[in-house]
DNA sequence: GGTAAAGTGGACCCGCTAGTCCTAAAAAGG
DNA sequence: CCTTTTTAGGACTAGCGGGTCCACTTTACC
């Protein structure tokens, strides 16, 4: 039955998951029937199960891998360019303004606090993502040390793993306190002591 | 009908919040049902009901304020005497041992994340909490700045938010990769920061 | 333009769970 | 002791939510 989807088809899938993970993310997924993604999307009951024949649980599996592409092409282009400091300054600006614009309604929280603790499949596509996240920072860092910028020293894959436990606590605090203080003091504070080991002439 | 329980009556309702807390961390609040507490507990349906009328709501209260309490507890004494660097790596290793023992069961995890999602009064602990948690750190690095030991205008409130931050996102890499590895690099890379700004690095 | 497959609608079912109610046993308290 | 209050037991209910089923419509393709 799948891989023949017709556009219109493919169409009402997308249209269902897109629904389901506004829904989820504006109002949790403890409280988010398939009867209200069934209303928000305009579907009935046998689309939801056509698509989706596994149930509930394949739909969420869709969603938590629509979300977790959702956080890393929203860092981009800065995330997959950090080059230079300009384009630290540039992606560290790109991830504060994300996360203050969402406000509670934070798929990087949904993904990894609520969804990836419901089923096996969706732990690995939260590992996945936080795999390449890391990755992502580390060739930056490696690339500020072989450009001489930081400590030639530096264990860049020890100070990946620190920044982006700062920026996922970060993201944790501002959904509990309401600020975003504590996301932007892990940022600057990470790239303020990377400046003071790289090279100290201008 | 409050204020007058029997001591038999307080160890029941006592008995009632730590089996609820137990379940909920090791299964889920998601699945965890009365009636699975009920079990737990030795009591029946009734009881849960006299001893939190408001129903499940008012018994998740007392739980996320149960499991408050624990997580800084558990921290003690260290957390509350960050006066030398011995002091500071012994906390260190204490809240490394701490997240690595508890593995998946993790109270602080499950308070943030699923009851502080549920109510306002538990939003409201979690925000407490918190407060607490940097304050205690904050007093510890003002004494560190006090004692000379660090940059003597080091930003205690920013240093304290941003170690905040990695813990608590360094608690969720572990949850998400079964590794402690982010939670180390966050802890140890903040403390060897704070050190090469002292004194003694001169 | 006919037919088979894909897409759509919605009524129905069944298990589960929070919450109610009534009764009985055990403490307190005079 | 005997009464009142607190503690305990467990059957019962109402509603909700995931999942099933079947009838009907649209689309694809020859």
């Amino acid at each position: 039955m799948t891989g023949t989807l017709t556009r219109k088809g493919a169409a009402t899938r997308q249209r269902i998951i897109e629904g389901a993970a506004a829904e989820i993310r504006e109002r949790g997924i403890a409280v988010t029937t398939l009867d209200d993604v069934r209303a928000r999307t305009g579907t009935s009951k046998s689309q939801l199960f056509h698509y989706f024949p596994e149930g509930k649980e394949e739909l969420l599996l869709a969603v938590a891998q629509f979300e977790a592409d959702r956080v890393l092409t929203d860092q981009q282009p800065f995330l997959g360019d950090l080059t230079s400091w300009p384009a630290w300054y540039a992606w560290r600006d790109a991830v504060v303004a994300r996360y203050l614009e969402q406000g509670q309604h934070c798929p990087l929280n949904v993904l990894v606090s609520q969804l990836g603790r419901s089923t096996p499949g969706a732990q690995a596509v939260v590992r996945a993502l936080m795999q390449q996240w890391e990755s992502e920072i580390n060739r930056g860092l490696r690339h500020m040390r072989d450009a001489g910028e930081v400590d030639p020293d530096l264990d860049t894959d020890r100070t990946a793993s620190a920044l982006l436990a700062g920026i996922q606590g970060g993201v944790l605090m501002m959904l509990s306190t309401g600020r975003i203080t504590h996301l932007e003091a892990a940022l600057d504070l990470t790239i303020e002591n990377l400046r003071k080991g790289g090279r100290t002439s201008r």
